[in-house]
RNA sequence: GGGCGAUUGGCGCAGUGGUAGCGCAGCAGUCUUACACACUGUGGGUCGCAGGUUCGAAUCCUGCAUCGCCCA
């Protein structure tokens, strides 16, 4: 038997088990091994941001994942948990661009994509690991084998694959539209990447001359005057009657100052979707700056006038007072500019909602600009496998955040102006077509061949490679359909502009169009766009290997609901739509890790503790169980050190337990023999079967702070505060039989709880299964190697507890024991005896047998406890319950009046009791309606009481007078 | 504006119809030979408010208030 220490060092033993685990292959998951009996469990991770640092918020999520995942092998299931990191675009371009700043003092177009894409990958090389090395301190049990990154060639490839089959499906589309544009990053973003925050500001008035009606003049409010040379028009409700009469007619509009009136003219429109009561019930319409002036200016034919420039400066359509300047700046200028004019009318404190670009923290500038679309895919059936229950949401509450989200989706702009990432998969010529030119412009890259192959291509080589071809004609942006459409003859007839968009995976064609004149697209795919696709793409998808027969769908999913939109739904989506089911059958959404006042962890903030620091200072396991413990079901978790501390303070506590049990000797796990189990041990393993089947529960709910809760109550609060102090009765005599049996007993509750914590505590389980001699002699699968495959155990069952002669009167009579003997610690604690050792005296209500009184005598610290039948002295205070009376004998130290008043106080309190179960008792619509369980446990209830106010009373009697 | 969630002792939470609980903090005492990262004892709540259903409501229903999140 290994000795164990005296401390418990996590350090050494944290990084020894890591090892021997990777040594061991431990985490790697054989599709090969999977069958009936062994059925495959899978987890993917939620990619960490390549360029990311482990926060509290990857320690709460991948701490529920390792638990998943380490009880699953404890279950005799093949587990695979598959790590790997995101690309990260925008983080990673801006945080390389930002070097090269600082060191280099060069922008990226200084480089040229290509060198600056190879600096992308040299820092990801030097730095992508560490957010994977800081898991494995965490203790996760992930597949390393396994490990993907969303710019792996393969998934390169994947992504391209996708993009391909879905411009083929006709779900991609490029569009001009009004986008979210990042003049930070200077970027399109999607809607899910703009976040809107109340912002404090102006309302603007200011007034205009109606063209028509000299002398007429119209309020409008704004609180964007900068914008104000792109309006082309102000609209009013055709329904207000203060202004539609001037519909039709014009407006002079104020800026750019420099322009002569005519040139500013712009109409007034009628148009529903004014708000009467919003400013003047006047819009200003400025399409260029805004979707919903743009979707008017769409209506009434509107020019579309763009005053800025990407990076969110004014160009000169803006007007030589705002040209250059940024828009923040344009709008002070702008406001000045009115008041000279004489325009403005009016300013005052207004607040409203901003998007903000999520990434650079700037407000996003709605734009105008050509982009690539995606029309979700498998949006149905998407909906319907959560809305039916195939697929569990926990808490489910977040199902209906889902279907609302699905219910009313938009198309999703996938095109981000950036260099990394995976660039779209197409390229693109624009040609115009004539008469004469159309052989030369057509045949040398293959048009007859596309007509005739219906617009698809297979490559030689793969048959999966499909190239897919579509025209826009430029005039009206309408796609000309080949396949219904005779193709070469109907463009010599329609002349003009097309747009050719090829989309393809093979090489050798791209080098064909490439040679005649065409390029590849130079925008760059969502990150997002590869990450829905990471539960099949990091499993070998498309090829059918192993890995994904086996293992997909996957289990669980493990992540926070920030991401319920730009991850869960799309993946859920992606799944169907490419593998035909869905991607994981239960979604365990984290609460977000907030600090203890309540706040998000931030970085300006500074409230965000390096989870680094803490594993440094109290350990990985300890960091695990304070996090778990304090994570409510589906509720944000308030995280304070505190709990970290705590964590640390019960690896101790186990720790130790563990070395009380080696300090006994004595064989390792003997044989347990019935005859000789005391109440002692029958209540611990009553108990114990307890903890097993609610920790069970808890864990099958994903309730995981509950499953950590029992454990916590179980092993400290009844195994260490009462059972192994009652078993020092035992230990320190001198019956070797029973001491043994003790042992037995104490080691069967030990492997138990190991096992149980072991999901949570992987390290200080691990060291003590090997300390405690539990691996010794045991097969591989039982944990002879390693905790980790020995089994979870289960709830002892029936047949066991009649082997063991154990039953609910072991429990009763185990409570009353310890009340009793709290009662009687209480009376120390009054005459401020707790620390002493003192004689007791005992009347017992029945025969105990001298083991019990022996514990009693134990419990209580007390010198002696007589129990041969002694008479109480006057004034002697006593305690009691159903087992007897405690009396602490204190020859000349009572106050009788003290005494006296404090039982009083007892007797009123148990008074109250009593009168409350007799109201109940006495009404008679309770007696006759309640369910007879409840009568007689109310009945039994009072019996209970009165008992006590008995006794008290008499009590109370003998210290009146003597 | 719509939706979701929360409201229980100083703080964080559990409790979904039948005697209001846990942890932390507090207070008092203790280095009692596993553990002071520990032990023993203890005070503290008319369960946000107002109605309703019921023999009985923290729990179910209605309304309101406050806070938070998501969406528009």
């Amino acid at each position: 038997m290994a000795d164990i220490s005296k401390t418990y060092e996590p350090r050494e033993v944290e990084d020894k088990w890591y090892e021997f685990w990777l040594k061991q292959d431990c985490f790697t998951a054989d599709p090969a091994r999977v069958s009936e009996k062994r059925p495959a469990y899978s987890i993917v991770i939620p990619p960490p941001n390549v360029t990311g640092m482990l926060h509290m918020g990857h320690v709460l999520n991948n701490t529920i994942q390792d638990i998943l995942a380490r009880k699953a092998r404890m279950d005799g299931k093949e587990v695979l948990w598959l790590p790997g990191t995101d690309h990260a675009g925008i983080a990673t371009e801006g945080m390389v661009a930002k070097q090269l700043k600082k060191e280099e003092k060069k922008t990226k177009q200084d480089l040229g994509r290509e060198e600056f894409l190879k600096r992308v990958w040299a820092w990801k090389e030097k730095h992508g690991g560490i957010i994977i090395e800081q898991l494995k301190k965490l203790g996760c049990s992930c597949d390393w084998s396994r490990e993907r990154f969303t710019m792996d060639p393969d998934y390169v490839r994947c992504v391209q694959k996708v993009f391909v089959e879905l411009f083929k499906k006709g779900f991609i589309y490029r569009g001009k539209r009004m986008v979210n544009w990042c003049p930070a990053t200077q970027t399109a973003l999607s809607d899910e990447e703009v976040e809107m925050k109340p912002q404090k500001g102006f309302m603007y008035h200011f007034k205009v001359e109606v063209a028509e009606a000299p002398g007429t003049w119209l309020t409008i409010a704004t609180t964007r005057p900068e914008t104000i040379p792109g309006d082309t028009a102000v609209a009013v409700n055709p329904k207000d009657t203060r202004y539609s009469h001037l519909i039709g007619q014009h407006i002079v509009r104020p800026l750019p100052a420099e322009l002569q009136s005519k040139q500013k003219l712009i109409p007034i429109v009628g148009d529903e979707h004014v708000d009467f009561e919003f400013g003047t019930g006047v819009l200003k319409v400025t399409p260029a700056h805004d979707k919903a002036d743009f979707d008017i200016g769409q209506r009434h034919k509107l020019p579309v006038v763009d005053i800025m420039n990407a990076n969110g400066t004014m160009n000169t359509l803006a007007g030589a007072d705002l040209n250059g300047l940024d828009r923040f700046a344009a709008r002070k200028v702008a406001v000045e500019k009115l008041r000279e004019l004489g325009a403005l009318v009016d300013e005052k404190p207004y607040e409203n909602n901003v998007g903000f670009s999520q990434r650079a923290d700037v407000p996003i500038e709605p734009r105008l600009s050509e982009q690539w679309f995606l029309k979700y895919p498998s949006v149905e059936v998407s909906k319907a496998c959560v809305a039916e229950g195939q697929m569990k949401f926990h808490p489910d509450r977040w199902a209906k955040v889902y279907d609302h989200w699905l219910s009313n989706i938009q198309d999703w702009c996938i095109s981000r102006q950036l260099w990394w990432g995976h660039r779209v998969p197409v390229w693109h010529k624009r040609v115009h077509v004539t008469e004469e030119n159309w052989v030369d412009e057509l045949l040398p890259w293959g048009w007859d061949e596309w007509v005739e192959g219906n617009w698809q291509r297979h490559a030689v080589s793969d048959p999966n490679e499909t190239t897919f071809v579509r025209l826009i004609r430029v005039s009206d942006g309408k796609e000309v359909d080949p396949k219904v459409q005779p193709m070469a003859p109907a463009l010599r007839q329609d002349e003009g502009e097309y747009d050719v968009f090829v989309a393809t995976l093979s090489p050798t064609l791209i080098k064909n169009f490439e040679d005649c004149g065409f390029t590849q697209d130079p925008d760059v795919l969502d990150t997002w766009f590869s990450s829905w696709l990471w539960p099949f793409a990091t499993m070998g998808w498309p090829e059918q290997a192993a890995t994904l027969r086996k293992f997909y769908p996957t289990t669980d999913l493990v992540t926070g609901p920030d991401i319920i939109f730009f991850w869960v739904a799309r993946m859920i989506m992606a799944g169907y739509e490419f593998m035909g089911e869905m991607p994981f059958r239960n979604v365990y959404f984290t609460g977000i890790i907030r600090d203890k006042q309540g706040r998000k962890m931030s970085k300006t903030l500074g409230n965000s503790p390096d989870p680094l620091e803490l594993i440094a200072k109290y350990g990985a396991d300890a960091l695990r169980f304070g996090t778990m413990r304090s994570a409510p079901l589906g509720q944000d978790v308030l995280f304070d050190e505190k709990d970290v501390e705590l964590g640390r303070n019960f690896c101790t506590k186990l720790w130790n337990a563990c070395r009380f049990r080696q300090m006994q000797g004595g064989e390792t796990e003997g044989e347990i023999n019935p005859v000789l189990l005391t109440s002692d041990d029958k209540w611990i393993l009553l108990r114990l079967d307890r903890a097993i089947a609610d920790v069970n529960d808890a864990l099958a709910s994903y309730n995981f702070a509950a499953a950590v809760q029992s454990l916590h109550r179980f092993f400290w609060s009844e195994y260490c505060d009462w059972y192994v102090e009652a078993s020092k009765a035992v230990l320190h005599g001198g019956d070797e039989a029973r001491k043994a049996n003790t042992l037995a007993v104490m080691d069967f509750v030990l492997n138990h709880t190991l096992r149980m914590f072991h999901p949570l505590l992987p390290f200080i389980t691990e060291e003590l299964w090997h300390g405690m001699g539990f691996a010794t002699d045991m097969p591989t699968e039982q944990g002879g190697k390693t905790i980790m495959t020995a089994h979870w155990p289960k709830p002892l069952g029936d047949e066991f507890k009649a082997n063991y002669g154990l039953d609910e009167s072991d429990e009763q009579f185990a409570n009353a024991k310890h009340e009793l003997v709290t009662l009687g610690r209480n009376l120390k604690a009054q005459f401020n005896l707790s620390s002493k050792r003192v004689t007791f005296l005992f009347h017992p209500a029945g025969e105990l047998p001298p083991y019990e009184l022996e514990v009693m005598g134990l419990l209580l610290g007390a010198e002696k406890l007589e129990s041969d039948g002694v008479p109480f002295a006057r004034g002697t205070p006593t305690a009691r319950n159903v087992l007897g009376e405690l009396g602490l004998p204190l020859a000349g130290l009572v106050d009788f009046e003290a005494e006296r008043a404090r039982l009083g106080k007892e007797l009123e309190k148990i008074a109250v009791e009593i009168t409350k179960v007799q109201e109940k008792l006495g009404n008679p619509g309770f007696t006759q309606k309640v369910p007879p369980a409840v009568l007689a446990e109310h009945q039994q209830r009072l019996d209970d009481w009165q008992d006590k106010h008995r006794r008290l009373t008499e009590s109370i009697a003998l210290l009146a007078d003597s």
